[in-house]
DNA sequence: GTGAAAGCGCTAACAC
DNA sequence: GTGTTAGCGCTTTCAC
């Protein structure tokens, strides 16, 4: 592989005349810099970035993290981050944990070892994120979806109110038994969601029967489609289904019309986010919005003031929800 | 931020025996470990893992390319391809070209600059893509979708066969009046199926007119919208609609029922590449399925492999497409 | 078992 | 305008 030594000498100049070539550091005569060039053409010098951070800075690179890639809601985050920062020559690295906090772990640790400007991370809202290794390199972190104290930056949506909007629109419908479903796993968005239900039906209703909440074994759709299992067994049975989010509560809906139960009819069901395909499906789905592309972007201009330091301080946004009433919930049927 | 050096002082031992106990290279005496250890966790010393490239190795990250991340196909696969790799160590490094072939051609020089071990890339069957950087700087690349000559390794889904299989359920149930809809861009996936259709109907109903290909003006969800409208105004009617792939169906299929056309009674839908979604559609989407997992898991095994050397000459996986039939397709209606 | 020192590819301060 | 050179943080011989 060819270094700047070997086209300095191919071109019969210095290394350092080489170096402002590429970075344009320094005017060079045409005639040594057509030099330089057909050098570089000659040997395929591709220069190293890496080792620029060598000399005190840090390379364009930023960590997305998130608990789960195959959410769309997840994918669209992406996207949008993404392509925010492009114009900037920042690359994004992907940091799938599967909602695994180990992995978390590493993935954060890798990041900083790789020496990434900075990390937009969605740990759920979990306070015990291990941020020392990123700190301790200097790079700048933005959390996504939940506040996990004021000390770092962060693009919020209030999930407990998420949360109120779901419970008050099944409530005003007229539900009393209603099933919260969740992935593994203690999130704290997911559980900020579920105490806004519990809080809404056991003031309301006074029984705390009213409410009850079904975690599922796994993440993938087949997980999900066991939780649909518990739900029907469920006496009394509920006559709405809350899913923690949109992902989940798509493939809920799907398992409940595969057996033959009549959504919204003889069963609501909301979710959470708005992911695309909340609005495609066989029955449209009831949600509580999330603006994914306005968080991501957010994110993004935070993020970027962080790493150049223009602002000391941690930042927070806060992102409004909003109640997008669809075709699946209604009135509890009187068949139950 | 803490250097080797800074760790080496404080614990008042050498550089080299800094590494060798980070690294496990050397045994060393369990009380200078401690010292060591000690130093580390004092300093908060994170080692630089970009320096490691400097000598000779190059560093535990891959590049994926694709042309559009908010596609759940795309996405299905980054979260497969990130992972299988992730117990090998590498972290993925995510570009979404958007269909760009300036932005494509600017993402592979950054990875090439950055060093990455290898690149797995979706092009799209576009052969003109620029290699050289990469290669200049030895990483290895697998592409997706589509064969691009036999130098490059690559697994493969035959877009034609795709194509054929959609085209002859069509045909079989009697359709003869066909529109195509795609996105912007000469992807050569996106042709290859374009020409199976061609031939399937030109072959068997020697009308050119009974086939005809719409391009979107671009590849977001309202530019697909508006290309209902050219479809519905198309003289005659067609019977029966292919999308290039089941995002872009999904959507069309949608605008339709939107407009009060009756799917599939009025107008059949299909797609390709079987997305979950599309299962989960208002009207179940027939498709042609092109299988992610399977291509995200053979396509990391291949790069492990020519990442590592193990195999000198490039290699092919052909993986087959499967026709799922579902609710959206439908013998046409007397009606038209 | 531990250390000294050369060097990886490049940049930047400085001299010419 | 161009060259010399001293590092950046780390690994790795090679001595001790």
């Amino acid at each position: 592989m060819a270094t700047i030594r070997d086209v300095a000498a191919a071109a019969s100049v210095s290394t350092a005349s080489v170096s402002h070539f590429i970075n344009g550091t320094k005017a060079l005569t045409p005639a040594t810099a057509e030099r330089i060039q057909q050098a570089i053409d000659d040997l395929n010098f591709v220069p190293n970035r890496l080792v620029r951070t060598l000399r005190g800075g840090r390379h364009s690179t930023v960590g997305f993290v998130v608990p789960d890639m195959s959410n769309p809601f997840f994918s669209e985050l992406a996207s949008v981050i993404e392509d925010a920062l492009q114009p900037f020559g920042y690359l994004v690295v992907l940091c799938d944990t599967k909602g695994d906090v180990q992995r978390e772990h590493d993935y954060l640790r890798r990041l900083a070892e790789m020496r990434v400007a900075g990390v937009i991370g969605d740990f759920s809202g979990r306070t015990d994120v291990d941020l020392s290794a990123l700190s301790a390199v200097g790079a700048s972190v933005v959390l996504l979806g939940a506040t996990a104290g004021k000390a770092i930056s962060s693009v919020n949506v209030d999930s407990t109110e998420a949360g109120i909007l779901a419970a008050e629109h099944l409530r005003s419908l007229g539900h009393s038994q209603v099933a919260f479903l969740s992935a593994p796993g203690g999130e704290r968005i997911t559980d900020a969601r579920w105490h806004a239900l519990l809080d809404v039906f056991g003031r309301n209703l006074g029984g705390e029967n009213a409410v009850v909440h079904l975690k599922a074994a796994g993440r993938r759709a087949a997980d999900h489609a066991t939780l649909v299992d518990s739900l029907l067994s469920l006496a009394p049975r509920p006559t709405a289904v809350v899913g923690a989010n949109d992902y989940l509560a798509l493939t809920v809906l799907h398992s409940l019309l595969r057996r033959g139960v009549d959504v919204p009819n003889d069963m609501s069901v909301m979710g959470f986010d708005d992911i695309p395909a909340a609005a495609l499906s066989y029955v449209a789905l009831t949600t509580v919005r999330a603006p994914a592309e306005e968080m991501g972007r957010t994110a993004v201009e935070m993020l970027l003031r962080a790493i150049r330091r223009e602002i000391p301080h941690p930042e927070h946004a806060e992102l409004p929800s909003q109640l997008i009433v669809r075709d699946s919930t209604t009135a509890p049927g009187q068949v139950n």
